[in-house]
Formats: C-alpha cells, structure tokens, sequence
DNA sequence: TTCAAAAATGCAATCGGTTGCAAAATCGAA
DNA sequence: TTCGATTTTGCAACCGATTGCATTTTTGAA
C-alpha cells in the first residue's frame, strides 16, 4: 500500500544511476533513446510520480505563480481567473490564489505568504485601500517578477495589464450627452485607484469637449455595491432637480440602482439614462437592458498570466512589455438611450 | 543583494547548531526560552525566511489543499471559494485551484497535476460528464484525504458537503402549487448529477403530494446557460398549451428566461410564475424580483475546507462526517407569487 | 585494427530543514 | 560535595532530485 516510488528505486532495477534516471525523465539530450524509452517505461510501470519539493528544491524554483485579488466572487475577478487558470494550466504552471477582501492589511499578509510560499511570480489587483509599496519591495529585491493588473500601483514602476479606463469613461460619459443628456450624475468607487481616477478623468474629458461644466457635487465616491445601488436611488429622488443621466462604475450597483429607482415610479431610461461597467450578464437581463463598458477580463487574465510565463521563461522581458492596455467597448442597449 | 539566509546562518552566526536553530524556530518545547529568544532576534535580524521546499521534503508535508471545480467564474463556486480561502488563509493552508470546465477529461489531467503537486488534500466537485472515480484512486490509495461538495459522485464512499437538494426542490415545488400552479415545467441540468437529480425527486415529490400526475415531458434537461434561458422561452411560446409555473435549477438561466418571455409578452408571475434556484444577486434586481432558493455558498466552501483542515490537523475523523447536508432556504419574491 | 572524437552514463556534492538518539549541561537532594 | 535525574543541545543521517565534471562506451574515419 504505497510507499513512493524515487528515481532510485527505478535506477535500483534497471541497474543504472539514478542521475541517468533523472536526466532520462527530463528528456535530457544526452541519454540514448532506447535508455530513455527503458526508463520511461520502468517509470510508468512503477507508478512513479517526480517529486516537486526534492525537484524545487535544488531548482530553486516552484512553478506557482500567486495571484492576490481584491476578492474572488465578483464577475469580473472570477472571470480573469478563469482566464489566468486556464493559461497557467495548460502551461503546467499552478496558481495560488489568495483575495485581501478589500484591506491593505490582508493584502500585506498575503504577499508575505505568497513571499515565504516562494511564488516564482506575483500578480496583484491591489485593495481599495492599498496605498503603500513597502509591502512588494521583498519581490523587488530579489527580483521575483511582479506584475499589476486591473488595479494597479502607477508609482510603482512595475509593468501592468490594464484597459482604456480613461477613454472609458469618455465613451459613456459622450454616449450620454449625445443623447441630449446634461446633468450626468457619476456614481464610483475610491478615486485613489486608477481604474476609477481614470474612469473619471474621461467623464471630465467629456463634460469639457461638449462644454458642460463640471460639478464636483456630482461624483459620488462610494464602495458600488448593491446596498449602494439602493441609497444612490433613494438619494437621487430626494434631489432637488433630477439629473438625467447616470454613470455607474459597476454594472450590479447600476442595475441595483435602476431597479430601485423603478420602483419610486422614475422612468429609465426616458426620465434617466443609465450606462454602467464591466459589461457583467446581469446587464444583458434586466429591463430596460443596461448600455454598458464591455470589460475584456478573461483576456485580460490570459495576457497577464502569458506575460508572467514568458518572463519566466526568459522570452520576454518585463520591462519591454511594461504596460499594456486592453481595449473596452461600449456596448449600446437600451437604458442609455433617450 | 538578497541570497538567501538559512538556519545554518544563523547557527553560524550564533555559534550553535542548526539543530537547535531549526527547534527554535519551530518552537519545540525541548529549547531553553532564552535560547528561542536569541534565535528569533537573529533569524528577524538577518531576514530569514524558511524554505518549504526542504521542510516539505523532510516532512513529506505541503500544507497546500487542492481545489478542482467545474468553473471559476459562478456566483455560486466563486463565493465558495471566497469562503475556502478565507478559512485556508486564516489556518495558514495555500489552496490551488483549478477549473475542469465541465471536462471529465480536463477533470482527470487537473487531478493529476494536483496528484503530483502532493497537495495534502483534494476538493472536488465534479464536471457535468464526470461519471468515473477511476482518476481519484490514486488518492484513495495513498489515503490523502479526499472530500466532495455540491457536485459529488455518489458511489465513491468519500465524505461529501451537500446542500439538501431534494428538500430544495421539493420547496420549489410545492411553493409553486400552492399558488395554485399546476403544469410546472422543470428546466435543470445534467440529471447525472446528484444536485440536479435530487431538485428533480423533490420536485416529483411535491407533484405526488399534491396529487398532481407528473409528465416527462415537463424536465427540460439543458445546460443551464444563458443562451438556454433565451431558447427555453422560445420554446414555451410556441406550445400547445403554456405552463403555468416553470422552476429552474439556477437564476441565471431563470432570469435570461424571464426576460424573454417579457419580451414575448407573457406577463410574469401572473401568466407564468417561476422560481429559481441559489439567490443569485441578479435575482434581486430583475422585474420581477425571483423567487429562488438560498444557496449557502459561502458556508459550503467554508466548512469544506474546515473539515479537510480539521482532518489533516488529526482532530476530526473524515467519516465520521461522511455527508454533511447544509440547509437551504426558500426566498419568496415576486416572481413566484400569482 | 587503431584511436581520437562524440555520445552516453555515472559519481558525488548539493539544495535547507527535520529528527532520533546520544551527549553535555544544569539542577537538586542527600 | 556527589551523583542521579532533568533540561538542553548537538551529531549526523535523512528527504529525493539535479548537475558539473569525470569516466566509460560507442562511433567512424584512417
């Protein structure tokens, strides 16, 4: 009943060295053929499986990329996983994934696991509240590739995967207006990160090409979740003048928005036009369907984790490849036409 | 810059052994405590990390649980993960996750990676195809512990983490019926699968209750996506005679049905009612709100890996919990009310 | 047949902790 | 002060694969 099987006991038998074992099984070419088809067949018969701590550690190396995300059950996360998981799997490349639920102080603890886990690489989406850089330079100094991705670090000089968020928030913000659409009202997550400062600098952008002022009164920063979605509705309906447009930072918010605003008898999208983000399947079953921001997350996850495995492979360098930006679509249903 | 410090360092350094180091650091009892305090200042002086591929090595340990799952991207198998890893985290286990796709062959080659990867522990649930325990043998065999949920394979005689789903559907049902529905179409998924096999007898046992004759024809058996939701309505315009009620195993499909049955002009829940299943967020912001059963998704992933971690820890026998059935609950909403 | 070049294989050290057992140091009672 | 009991510490052999270098075997041209 199973005692493992080593390179020994298949060199015992065969009555050869265990190094010619080891390099036959790593197809090696200096081992003959016929002695690495031997090997090889002794291997199989055996039950023999290599193993990875004995390998990793002379190898100095894993073969485990870690991968920290803000949290895992959103839509768009669990889908850039999927993407990530899939490449790393097909490239014999294990994941260890770990979330920071949001807190810098998770996210720290995490990357000190991944840290002592000697992950050959790391792939971050930071949290809300990440504002410090201290807690990666263990990766820097011993230079263990570091990658950003959808919420990045941009002090950090690390090479990151992210998409158009700029000409995002134009593309929705400029959809609205050509809809006659004025006071667009722009509900988001925390500025200090990029995804939603940049979402934002494209509504300024514009407000600003079709001469609308901008009123700071009418960027909500909050955390986009569904309860959110209901107190921005009930908010809204307080106000002294409706805005006629709105602009959610994330789809689930929005249509928790539209839902609640429907039920306090406002017409979407003729009394409001809604355009939302992320582009999440919620958007394409609710009525009036949700115009929205096409997010290309699962390719966004394959080329982040591609990247990591040619770096490590010694294809590609980092340095060149230091940002790449993803192109988003605005995606024209109905809530956001007039 | 950074090589590595090791025991022997600070052995050195301190002039002892790494033997005694290595106890130290591990807080052995058998190490004077002034002894231990010596150690830890040098070992945080020098900036010491363990290697865990040579105490792995040593003690044939990886403190890694593997996870195989149909899909990543789920409401439901990413909010069961949120709860594994929260919980791995905590108990300072790693998880590697992978994803079958619903591939019994991509099933196989994930649970020999992780085979080989030694994870001290496997969480499966299964494809829609899976229908052999052949691949898990080798688990069996070198007795690491093996624990399904939610997708189980029923005559493999391993412990298993289950909603109950026949209760569910039975709920559903008779939910629908005391609205005063009685041709109740039932749209589910891969009847080989124990979740959708079970929904189907509970909703076959609410029909006998209420001595309603059950009709084969009335089990759509699909594959649960959203592109179904949309056909399946199709498909019901175009009876004979229309239902009056339709449960479906799961809220996405529900909700994508719906919304184009509106479309078709069936007004719902008073031409058609329907109920869901696992309380999806999007059920609570579609016209009209879901009916649907609660999916404990989170307690799931969370008392999954608590008892592989309880186990590995020798505190909990795995058959003495060999079927843990977690309770799930009926949400009445909107669309299930006539 | 001979011998240098090329191909194939083996030796032995190495990666960094862990742990059974032996040895040393300390303690405490007589 | 002495000596057995108790605490601490050290020795050295693992765990299993990898790899630089040396050695052996094979090949093929002279």
């Amino acid at each position: 009943m199973g005692k493992e099987i080593t390179i020994y006991d298949i060199a015992g038998q065969l009555q050869i060295s265990p190094a010619t074992v080891s390099r036959a099984l790593n197809d090696h070419p200096a081992i003959n053929v016929k002695t690495k088809a031997l090997i090889n067949a002794k291997a199989e018969e055996l039950g023999y499986r290599s193993n990875k701590f004995a390998s990793n550690l002379r190898k100095q190396k894993t073969n485990t990329i870690g991968v920290i995300v803000p949290r895992l059950n959103s839509y768009i996360m669990s889908t850039v996983l999927a993407g990530m998981e899939k490449i790393a799997n097909e490239e014999g490349f294990n994941l260890i994934i770990s979330q920071s639920l949001e807190s810098q102080k998770k996210e720290i603890a995490n990357t000190k696991t991944m840290f002592s886990s000697r992950v050959d690489g790391l792939l971050v989406s930071v949290a809300f509240d990440t504002d410090s850089f201290e807690h990666f330079q263990p990766f820097i100094k011993r230079k263990i590739p570091l990658i950003f991705f959808d919420r990045i670090l941009e002090n950090s000089n690390c090479p990151a995967i992210v998409i158009d968020n700029i000409k995002a928030g134009y593309d929705a913000t400029s959809h609205l207006i050509k809809q006659g659409r004025h006071t667009i009202l722009h509900i988001t997550g925390n500025l200090k990160r990029n995804v939603y400062a940049d979402r934002l600098k494209g509504y300024q952008q514009a407000l600003t090409e079709y001469n609308i002022p901008y009123n700071q009164d009418f960027v909500w920063e909050t955390d986009l979740s569904l309860e959110t979605g209901k107190e921005v509705a009930q908010r809204i309906v307080s106000l002294k003048t409706l805005p006629d447009a709105l602009f959610i930072a994330s789809d689930l918010c929005a249509v928790s928005c539209i839902t609640t605003l429907k039920e306090l008898n406002i017409n979407i999208p003729k009394d409001i036009s809604v355009v939302g983000f992320n582009n999440d399947p919620v958007s394409q079953v609710i009525a009036p369907k949700l115009t929205t921001i096409h997010y290309p997350a699962k390719e966004m996850g394959e080329i982040a984790i591609k990247s990591m495995i040619n770096h490590l492979k010694g294809n590609l360098d980092l340095d060149a490849a230091s940002a790449i930006t993803l192109h988003s679509e605005l995606m024209i249903r109905e809530s956001g036409i007039s």
